[in-house]
DNA sequence: TAGATTGTTAATCGATTAACAATC
DNA sequence: TAGATTGTTAATCGATTAACAATC
C-alpha cells in the first residue's frame, strides 16, 4: 500500500463520516461510505482492516467509534501547535480562520519581517522571525504554515528548518528545496485551477 | 498510467523548469529534473514521451521549448476566466491575489450574498449570486472558486452547477456531493496540516 | 570512436479488485 | 435458517523500474 494515498483516503472517510453523523446517522456500511467517497467498498474495508479498525460482521460500522479510532490514528486527541509565517493576503486570512480549535490545533504565533504588520492586533501574537526558535522550543512546534511572497519562500523555508521545523504547509508557488527529512505539502491555487481546466478541457475536446 | 497522477507530475516538472530557467539555465536532463522533483529519470522521460515531448538523444531537453510544450498541453495559451464565490477571509485574500494574470487566468467576477460586501471596491466587480448565469454565459466560465462558509457550501455548489459551472476549487471543509460530470478539487488547510503531523508523528514514533 | 543520454520494451512491483469464507 | 455484511486470500491490473537499443 502506498501509505500517502491510503492516509488521504482515511481522511476522506472521516469527512464523509462527519457528514453522515451530521445527518443523524449512527452506523454505516462499506457500501454507503463508498457512495459518499467514491472509493470501492472492498478497499474501504481493507483500509480499515489494515489499521486495526473492525466492524460488525452483519451490522456494519458504528460511526462514532469509527470517528474515535480515526482521531486516535491521526493523533488528534492531544492538541498540536503550529506557527504561521508571513502576514500577506493569505497569511492574514489564515490567522483569522477559526477552524484550528475544532481540529484540536492551536496557532501559537505569527511571524513577519515587516514591523508595521507586527503592530496589527489579532488573537495570535505577531513576532519578528528572530523569535522563531524560542517559540518553537517553548511550544514544541514542528509544523509551520509558510505564506510569504514567492521571492523569499526558499530562504524563509530554509530558516524554518534550521530552527527546528520539520513540516511545512507551503502556500508560495515554488518548489522548495529542503533536506530530505523535511516534509512539505504544497497548496498552489493556480496549479489546482489549471488542473481543473485541463481535465474539463480534455473531456470536452472533440475526438 | 493514472492520468491524474501523471498530470500532477507534469505540473511539478513545470515548476522545477521555471526554477531552473530562473537560475539562468537553458537546457536540462532527465536526471537533473529528477533531482529537482524527486521523480525518477526514467519516469520523467516516459511521461514526456507519452505526451509527445521529445529531447535530443545526447543533448537533453531545451528548457524553453519544454515549457512551451507544457503550456500548450495545459491549454494555457488562451486566457481562461474564473469566478470567485464568497467574500469571507479566504475569499478576500483570493481577490487580492495577483497571480492569475501570470497564469493566463482572469477573475471576471466575485459573488456574495451579503449586500454590504458587495459595496467593497476591488479590481474585480462583486455581484449577487442572481447574476451568476449571466456572467457564466458572457465570459464562458466553467470553473469557480468556492470560498463560502461550511454550512452553505453544499447548497451553493449545487447552485453553481445548475448555472453552468463544471469545475469547482472548493475551500470549504466539506465533501461536496455533486453530479458525476462535475470536477471538484478540495483545498482543506486542516487536512493538510493533519497529514503533515501524522507523517512526522509516525516517523518519530518509537518502534 | 567512446560516452552520454534519450526512448522503448520487457520485467517487476504494488495497489486494487474478485472471490469467497466467516459470522452475526 | 437465510441473507447480508465483514474480512481475507488469491488474482488482476496498472504504474514504475530495469534493461537495453538507438543516436547524437
Amino acid at each position: 500500500m502506498n501509505n500517502l494515498v491510503q492516509i488521504k483516503r482515511l481522511q476522506r472517510y472521516r469527512m464523509a463520516l462527519l457528514r453522515l453523523k451530521n445527518m443523524g446517522l449512527k452506523k454505516t456500511f462499506s457500501h454507503s461510505l463508498s457512495e459518499e467517497t467514491g472509493v470501492s467498498p472492498v478497499l474501504i474495508r481493507k483500509d480499515f482492516s489494515q489499521f486495526g479498525i473492525r466492524g460488525k460482521r452483519r451490522g456494519g460500522y458504528d460511526i462514532d467509534s469509527l470517528l474515535d479510532e480515526l482521531k486516535l490514528l491521526f493523533g488528534r486527541e492531544k492538541e498540536q501547535n503550529v506557527v504561521l509565517v508571513g502576514l500577506g493576503n493569505i497569511g492574514a486570512a489564515l490567522v483569522k480562520y477559526e477552524g484550528y480549535r475544532q481540529s484540536n490545533m492551536n496557532m501559537v504565533a505569527v511571524f513577519d519581517i515587516d514591523p508595521v504588520k507586527r503592530t496589527r492586533r489579532y488573537s495570535v501574537p505577531v513576532y519578528s522571525l528572530e523569535s522563531l526558535r524560542e517559540v518553537v522550543n517553548a511550544f514544541d512546534v514542528s509544523v509551520a504554515i509558510l505564506a510569504v511572497p514567492e521571492f523569499s519562500a526558499q530562504e524563509t523555508a530554509h530558516y524554518l528548518v534550521e530552527n527546528g521545523i520539520s513540516g511545512i504547509l507551503n502556500f508560495a508557488p515554488v518548489l522548495l528545496k529542503l533536506p530530505g527529512h523535511v516534509l512539505v505539502n504544497n497548496i498552489n491555487i493556480m496549479i489546482e485551477l489549471e488542473r481543473l481546466m485541463y481535465h474539463i478541457g480534455v473531456r470536452t475536446k472533440p475526438i
